[in-house]
DNA sequence: ATGAAAGCGCTAACAT
DNA sequence: ATGTTAGCGCTTTCAT
């Protein structure tokens, strides 16, 4: 065993040395005011000469807070989460708290454990992008009064805050933006259809197809390993004759490009085509991608405030369902010209 | 305020409830075998029916181990970096643990700060990704018996263990593959060039241009904000007369290429081009990215096993310097030619 | 196999 | 302005 030299000081140690009482000491180290110059500044010596740390833990048990919340995530390989990420944190650093952030890969029982472990750590609200849209495997697992703000999926008939994009309207403009340009063999590709923006997604775009009377054609598979080139030969290019696509998320999006490119076709240059998610590079890629862009950041800093809100009865009692809304970038995938000077 | 509806309850309860004594409930909670089967069952169904959920804080304070290990990393948006956190995060799952991730942004100033934060939380290991590579900065801060690994960055003199890759040798195997290209003009641009990983890849660099008998040439710039297409164009490709680029970070790759894009320059075909780090994209992009691929994963799982070795005291007393290879992914843009059927 | 008492390091409530 | 006493919810002696 490594033997850890010694325990770590205590306030009672630091109270000790700066001969005051262990409820002075404390009430320096919470910047209480009614506390005597002289006595203050004699006990932040000694915290500084013995290397005192608050101990938070004791401090939690006992003020019921433990200045932590949780978040949990489908996938953190997706760029766009990691930036929702990156913003709620700076949101919890700004009160103080941390945020434990764990991914759940989109399996129910998996989120479900680890809201189990968040709840035993008693965290003091939680961010959860839901892996289902079923209420009950969430509200099950979860102590009826944690604040619970929902991210990105919406759980329906849920009582609790909710954070999502436009997914129905900027599936639909997108669909439109892509028969603008003649298409009308427009194939929507994805990947888990039961999931709330699966649908939503899916909704928005069969009503463009049906508004402008062209035939919806939807191919989904359930789980991302099933989308081979193989697959989106048979089924979308060949099966639908395609003759431009729509892509539901970013997973969908890496496999169709990787997977076309396996089959020497370039997405968007021979296959127009629109994603939902931006890409690091997709603003370089050839043909630079055309996007659905979610404000990953707003919907951090916006998910992140939302808990906070509630966490401090900063809200009223009613749940808040934000939308935020989800800009269709346009730069050449999808059949525009784009402004690329030489190639 | 949110009034929190009631407390929710304690072992304590559960074993009021069971009629057994506190200490039983403990015992049942622990898994303990000596407990009467009797006895057991009845607390497990209390505990079942009330909804008891252990804290996990008391027991942290008691047992003096949270349970929790902090990671700090530079840059959360980093694909290499997430991947890093997905494998830390799978193998403190395994151990029981949760991981708080927190990012430094770079900056020691904050890589302090959030020290501090994980310290007082009573963290009961460190994986770190050094926004410096000096030693100080970290263990002024620090426990003295905190288990700590670093990670990426190593810090010279330092006492603890460390996880990096063959930047030095990685480095010298890319430039040496443009040589072989007959490209001699090769400059190596990147960020940040006092720090460690910077400083072997450009040794690494030297060397192999040194070895060919070509002058070297280093453009770095102090911060990326400083990567602007103006910057490429003036420094790299004009004021070097680039005839090839090896660049040697994520963020600079990304600014390179979007510099380029702006000046109607193809990175990879106009210029030909080797990256440290990969791209979601990278294998799709035209032409497709030829990288140095940092073993993420394994970094991720190695640094975690070290950390928790060393917090179980199975190591031996010396630090451990692990040193992983980082392949070189041969694609097209360093002007290899690839298999893309058409274009 | 079981329980009573002590205590982890801190804050809350009530003194003074 | 300062100190005293409890006690947060658990685990750990040490009895029995």
């Amino acid at each position: 065993m490594t033997a850890r030299t010694r325990k770590p000081p205590t306030l009672e140690d630091v109270a000790r040395e700066a001969r005051v009482s262990l409820k002075t000491a404390s009430r320096v180290l919470n910047g209480a005011i009614n506390v005597r110059q002289e006595k203050a500044d004699r006990v932040r010596a000694v915290m500084e000469r013995i290397g005192y740390r608050p101990n938070e833990l004791a401090r939690s048990l006992m003020t019921r807070k433990s200045s932590v919340i949780g978040m949990i995530v489908a996938n953190l390989a997706n760029p766009f989460i990691t930036s929702v990420i990156h913003e709620v944190q700076e949101v919890a650093r700004s009160h103080g708290y941390v945020a434990i952030v764990t991914s759940s890969k989109g399996r129910p029982d998996i989120e479900r454990m680890e809201i189990e472990t968040l709840v035993r750590r008693r965290i003091d609200g939680l961010i959860l992008a839901p892996a289902e849209s079923r209420r009950d495997t969430i509200t099950d697992a979860l102590p009826n009064d944690l604040p619970l703000v929902t991210l990105d999926q919406l759980v329906r008939g849920a009582s609790f805050d909710s954070v999502t994009i436009t997914n129905r309207r900027s599936a639909c403009d997108a669909t439109q933006h892509l028969l603008g340009h003649g298409y009308r063999r427009i194939v929507a590709i994805g990947t888990r259809p039961h999931l709330y923006t699966s649908k939503e997604r899916i909704t928005g775009y069969r009503e463009s197809m049906r508004r402008a009377s062209f035939e919806p054609r939807v191919c989904c598979v359930d789980h991302e390993d099933l989308l081979t080139s193989e697959w989106f030969d048979k089924e979308v290019i060949r099966g639908q004759s395609a003759d431009a696509v729509l892509s539901l998320n970013w997973v969908t999006t890496l496999h169709f490009l990787r997977g076309l490119d396996a089959l020497g076709i370039r997405g968007g240059r021979n296959i127009p085509f629109i994603a939902f998610d931006d890409f690091d590079l997709g603003d370089v890629l050839s043909p630079r991608l055309t996007v659905v862009r979610q404000p990953s950041e707003l919907l951090g800093r916006e998910s992140a405030q939302l808990l906070f809100d509630r966490m401090n009865g900063k809200r009223r009692p009613k749940p808040d369902a934000v939308v935020l809304p989800a800009g269709l970038i346009i730069r050449e995938s999808c059949g525009c010209k784009g402004s690329r000077s030489s190639s």
